[in-house]
RNA sequence: GUCCGGGUGGUGAAAUAGGUAAACACGCGACACUUAAAAUGUCGUGGCUGUAACAGGCCAUGCCGGUUCGAUUCCGGCCCCGGGCACCA
């Protein structure tokens, strides 16, 4: 404990040896370490903590770094118990990237690193609380790391799943949506490819709602709150099932099991719904169902039923196997589907049913079973307690198709209705749509490219070959390419099979296109071109029928037809008259009201819409000579007023569209010219002429050629919904439909895994043994325990896995006393490309044995994405040597949650949105106290190089904060940085701007090292203490840039005056936030010189520990009543312009004011006496006289 | 395309429950100190116009229009810049 506190009274600001000094005494003194037990109110401020690079810590950096230190320490002297932490973010790409590059392995570089960045975060005078620093490579923290991931996974949240994901071919490692920006990857820009892979997926779309509603009580920026909610991309909607419809016509051979019959189960109800929809339907009694024989019933379908090359053979269970037999028979059919039949003859339930284990034991010929083309499917139960999925998955390799599973109503499919089998045998497309309003205008469908029902119904796609190229292609495209391609929308029709509308019965085409994506909805869309842009885009393009159904509801109160002007017909045509060569239409335009409107007339019985336009073409216009053009595809409702009834009434209008020969006229009847002129209009800026609506639509129509109306209205051509509002439609439709609402998100699952060596593992691991059982688990826990209450010690110990290792069959948690999941120390850890993690190739870290059955067993190589450790590390920070818990209750409750977080608004969508839901989930499972983690969040702008680009190194605009501090100081590094502009906003450094504050500092000093003076003048005092009260109120308001300002204004100001001990002290402490160096040095000697008269050779070390940093000083008060001033400066204005302006005593009436103001020589001279209209006076303000 | 921000002197910027536009700082100019330079200090510094000099006048917060005694601030339309999302049915 040997620091030098001494003095140099020297005039010189040497920031050097101060800054050093002050360092050392801190950093002893633990001057910014929080208390836990402290009884102050609690404030919890962080900063993102950085990953140690090997370039160090950048002025991006010191940004919100500072930000938060002022921040901190003026809420500590104002009495709260402040905690700012630090830490190291050093799993991830940038450290092992610099790892790799460097030849060093990333723990040894990561280490020297922190090292460095360490050094440059204690020259920067920031106050962190070192005590609390957390690493996330360290073994202590990512064991909980793998904690939280394991109560993830265990909770259901966890998923493998192979998909096509992003790939960033320069890190070879797959990436989360959230990591893809611009087409690029968010760490090195490389351009990101599709790539097919497994992977693990955290379900964070399961939190959609929640991190939404969450967003409400923040006290977030507006802008991120939106950003998060785009992100999110929360849309209501329906769901609607469109039948199928192919061109060969299947009939139906329903094959029941043992112990069934076609009066059991679900085949009733199969049957029926099968005849509901026109399909022939056979379902014979199998001979001998107790004890059935294969052979025996074969020869009897045979015999009795009727098969052809359309028949779709459907065996459930042991009918499976008579299927099986008809095809090794050479018997042709369209398709053969299986529910739940046995391969083995080995059964969950351990019952013997002997005839069944015979029947499977003769096996199967797969040669000639594959040899008829006949095409296959299978359907499996997962809660099945008879057939196991193995079976399934057997079926599935031998016949080459995928393998389904759905949860059965009743296990083994053995529900009274089974709706998952009859969607198999008569196939829906379901579709996701907002507009159900619209159902009648749905032309077509489509499919994306990946959607289900392409390969179901490969037999009967007529066009295959042509669809399978497309699917070739669509599948290879990037996304990038898609990009380059302008979005040109491509696409193939499904020909073979049609849709029907379930609201009007039309038959419809199906098509697939890429602009249909697969993640989003169902991956189906019905189309409805008349009202979205883009399906009109795409069915003007193969020529796709378009059908209005809502037409605009058109009310223009200002405009709207008063009486007089009736019409009671039903049929109302507008007209559009073009000029011959301009680009202009006629307008007719009211000689007594200021409005425009088109052509309009009233359709005579018996009257063709053409004749009736061309009518009133001459009588409103006189105009002779013309021609029809055509009508356009596009109606309007109109408000027109029906004397008769007095009421206005809605009339459907249609546009036709003429052009004048040449400009002939006669005469215009009389009525007409009364009262309207006719006049020409530019067709580009109609817009500035009228705000009549139905002028609008037609001008879109013209300049487009087109038109796609995606507003409300009313239905038309919607049968019994026409003249419906479209709000109200959408949910009759729906009814009407039978379709379903549905919340849909934009929002994807959380790719979660990586390619990559430096990261997190996984703490899974997989196991064939215990996969086979968990798949087959339901039966044995819920659905049929009563059933079958029989428990073998091997069920008991299923029972016990986890939500997560039954939705992933065969993965197995490793068990907490085994964490962490340490990464073992290797020599290759570059990156395979392969899609395999480096570990893999480690094979004594691989094979392990199961922590459940004890079996052999492999772990997960995979490592967690950066974003793993960040997700949780404000939790730590509470409790940060905590060995039995990931963070202390106790300790969380009193720092939770973060109460300001400073930080960069790149992490919108990625950090500040997955912390978000590990703490949702976490305080579901009441293992965190708060809802949210951040109360604040407080962004901050980018400093950008001297020349107004982005720093970087490759421009060599980079200023380095180190460098800044070697020439002026860190006092004055941090004072230019937030005196550069708001905080939220982008700035450039100025390398002259600085010179500023380098000269305030020096003043600052010289003044200080005047001595004290025993009193002050009531100015100076004033000053002061509204400086005070300035800086307070612009640091609360994170208005730093403001609040350098007012230091220098007051220091101004005090330059040459003289301070009493009180206001040194007073200016120091406002001071000291922002230059904690000189400050505190300044304090010191204050101290010093406030003592000296009594003990000036005090002894050092007695000196020392009597000194109390100037950063635990509580914040000065001001008196309100010192910063009133007596007089204000009064403005006196005429007509809203300043004329002069006159001291006048504070708080004087109108009166005095006026009188004020009137008596002004300058007012004299321009306001003549008895001019004066109005007087308005502001108080302690302004006077403006109103002549 | 769409959703957020934002446009103020030579430069960074201040000022918005509507009330003196340009605080503070950089830069620039003049002067002082100096043999000189740097550093420091003092004064000046939006544009146009005007005066011998004061004084005075007009125009100025992206553009156009509106509301108001008064608009950088509120409203409507447009232009430009930055950022997010981007075939999300």
């Amino acid at each position: 404990m040997d620091y030098d506190v001494s003095i140099d009274f020297s005039m010189k600001y040497d920031f050097k040896k101060i800054e050093k000094k002050w360092q050392k005494f801190w950093e002893e003194k633990r001057t910014y370490f929080a208390d836990d037990k402290s009884r102050r109110k609690k404030k919890y401020i962080l900063i993102e903590f950085p990953y140690p690079s090997g370039e160090g810590l950048h002025m991006g950096h010191l940004r919100p770094y500072t930000a938060g230190d002022v921040y901190s320490r003026f809420l500590k002297m104002n009495g709260s118990e402040v905690m700012y932490p630090i830490g190291w973010d050093a799993f991830g790409l940038p450290a092992e990237n610099y790892a790799i590059k460097h030849g060093v392995h990333p723990s040894i570089s990561t280490a020297k690193n922190i090292a460095n960045a360490k050094k440059q975060l204690r020259s920067w005078g920031i106050g962190f609380d070192w005590s609390r620093e957390i690493n996330t490579t360290d073994p202590n923290y990512y064991k909980w790391t793998q904690w939280i991931f394991l109560q993830l996974f265990k909770a259901g949240l966890a998923y493998e799943a192979k998909g096509m994901i992003n790939w960033c071919p320069k890190d070879k490692t797959g990436l989360a949506n959230e990591e893809v920006i611009n087409g690029c990857c968010e760490r090195c820009g490389a351009k990101v490819e599709k790539k097919e892979m497994r992977q693990w997926y955290l379900k964070i779309t399961a939190y959609a709602e929640k991190l939404l509603n969450g967003l409400k009580k923040l006290d977030w920026p507006e802008k991120i709150k939106i950003q998060q909610e785009n992100w999110i991309g929360k849309s209501e909607g329906v769901e609607i099932d469109f039948e199928v419809k192919t061109k060969e016509k299947p009939n139906f051979l329903i094959l029941h099991g043992r112990n069934g019959s076609p009066k059991s189960h679900l085949f009733p109800w199969l049957k029926s719904e099968l005849e509901k929809k026109g399909y022939k339907v056979q379902a014979p009694f199998l001979p001998n169902t107790d004890e059935p024989d294969d052979e025996e019933q074969t020869q009897f379908v045979l015999k009795k039923c009727k098969l052809d090359k359309n028949t779709v053979i459907v065996g459930h269970s042991f009918g499976g196997i008579v299927a099986l037999r008809l095809l090794e028979k050479g018997i042709k059919a369209q398709k053969v589907v299986l529910l739940c039949t046995p391969f083995f003859g080995k059964f969950l339930d351990n019952k013997v049913r002997a005839s069944v284990t015979r029947a499977c034991r003769k096996g199967f010929n797969f040669k000639k079973i594959l040899a008829g083309k006949t095409s296959f499917d299978l359907l499996y139960d997962t809660t099945d307690y008879v057939v196991p999925l193995s079976d399934g998955e057997t079926f599935s390799k031998k016949l080459k198709v995928p393998l389904n599973t759905v949860a059965g109503k009743e296990p083994h499919l053995s529900g009274k209705r089974e709706p998952a089998v009859l969607e198999k045998l008569s196939p829906l497309i379901k579709v996701f749509t907002t507009r159900p309003d619209t159902l009648f205008g749905a032309t077509y469908m489509v499919l994306a490219p990946e959607h289900q029902l392409i390969s179901n119904l490969k037999s009967r796609i007529i066009n295959s070959k042509e669809v399978e190229l497309y699917l070739k292609k669509a599948v290879k495209k990037s996304d990038e390419e898609r990009i380059a391609e302008g979005k040109e929308k491509t696409g193939v029709e499904l020909k073979g099979i049609k849709a029907i509308n379930p609201a009007n019965g039309k038959e419809i085409p199906v098509w697939i296109a890429d602009y249909v994506l697969t993640g989003y909805g169902t991956g189906a869309i019905m189309a409805v071109p008349a009202h979205d842009e883009r399906d009109f885009e795409f069915a003007k393009k193969y020529k796709l029928p378009v059908q209005q159904v809502i037409a605009p509801h058109l009310i223009d109160k200002e405009h709207m037809p008063q009486k007089g002007k009736e019409n009671t017909k039903r049929n109302v045509v507008h007209v559009l008259l073009k000029h011959p060569t301009e680009d202009k239409v006629i307008a007719l335009r009211h000689r007594k009201f200021p409005w425009l409107t088109p052509i309009t007339g009233g359709i005579e019985k018996g009257e063709s819409a053409i004749a009736a336009a061309a009518r009133e073409i001459k009588e409103e216009t006189g105009y002779k000579n013309f021609r029809f053009v055509k009508r356009l595809p596009f109606k309007v409702f109109a408000e027109f007023y029906a004397a008769h009834k007095s009421v206005n009434r809605l009339t459907l209008c249609d546009f036709l569209f003429f052009e004048l020969v040449d400009e002939k006229r006669g005469a215009v009847s009389s009525e007409e010219r009364a009262n309207y002129d006719v006049e020409w209009l530019p067709l580009k800026d109609i817009h500035k002429f009228t705000p009549v609506s139905e002028l609008d639509f037609m001008i879109e129509f013209l300049k487009r050629g087109e038109y796609v109306y995606t507003g409300d209205g009313l239905l038309i051509n919607s049968d019994k919904f026409d003249g419906m509002p479209s709000e109200k439609a959408k949910w009759e439709i729906t009814k009407f439909v039978g379709g379903k609402r549905k919340t849909q998100y934009r929002l994807r699952d959380w790719v979660f895994s990586r390619q990559r060596y430096w990261g997190e593992p996984i703490p899974l691991v997989f196991c064939e043994t215990c996969k086979k059982r968990a798949q087959n688990r339901a039966d044995y826990t819920q659905n049929s325990a009563e059933k079958f209450p029989r428990k073998s010690a091997s069920s008991q110990r299923e029972s016990a896995f986890s939500k997560g290792e039954i939705e992933n069959p065969g993965w197995i948690a490793v068990s907490e006393e085994n964490l962490p999941v340490k990464l073992p120390p290797v020599k290759k850890y570059k990156p395979t490309g392969t899609g395999e993690s480096p570990l893999a190739a480690i094979k004594s870290w691989v094979s392990v044995k199961c922590p459940k059955c004890g079996g052999a067993a492999k772990r997960e190589t995979n490592t967690m994405p950066q974003w793993a450790g960040s997700s949780w590390y404000y939790l730590r920070y509470c409790d940060p040597n905590n060995k039995k818990e990931f963070s202390g209750q106790k300790l969380m409750k009193r720092w939770l949650p973060v109460d300001v977080y400073f930080g960069g608004l790149e992490h919108t969508t990625l950090h500040l949105l997955y912390s978000r839901f590990w703490h949702l989930f976490l305080h579901d499972k009441k293992l965190v106290p708060s809802p949210e983690p951040y109360t604040r969040r407080i962004p901050h702008g980018i400093i950008l190089g001297p020349d107004n680009e982005k720093m970087s190194k490759s421009r060599g605009n980079v200023v380095s904060p180190d460098s800044v501090i070697k020439k002026f100081g860190a006092d004055c590094l941090r004072m230019y940085e937030l005196f550069l502009g708001p905080h939220e906003a982008t700035v450039s450094w100025n390398s002259q701007g600085i010179l500023g504050i380098s000269r305030f500092l020096e003043r600052v000093y010289k003044k200080f090292c005047e001595p004290a003076a025993e009193k002050s003048s009531g100015k100076t005092e004033q000053v002061i203490h509204r400086a005070v009260k300035k800086v307070g109120e612009d640091i609360r308001s994170v208005k730093f840039n403001t609040a350098v300002s007012a230091l220098m204004i007051c220091m101004n100001e005090i330059e040459g005056e003289k301070l009493s001990r009180e206001l040194r002290e007073m200016f120091l402490k406002i001071l000291a936030p922002f230059a904690p160096y000189l400050a505190e040095e300044l304090w010191q000697r204050t101290k010093i010189n406030a003592d000296t008269s009594v003990q000036i050779r005090a002894d050092r070390n007695q000196r020392k520990s009597a000194f109390r940093s100037i950063h635990l000083e509580n914040w000065p008060s001001y008196d309100e009543k010192l910063i009133k001033s007596e007089t204000f400066t009064l403005v006196i204005q005429v007509n809203g312009k300043v004329r002069d302006t006159v001291e006048a005593p504070a708080g004087i009436s109108k009166t005095e004011a006026e009188k004020l103001a009137l008596g002004s020589e300058k007012i004299k001279n321009i306001v003549k006496p008895g001019a004066v209209k109005k007087v308005i006076y502001v108080p302690n303000r302004l006077v403006n006289i109103v002549i």
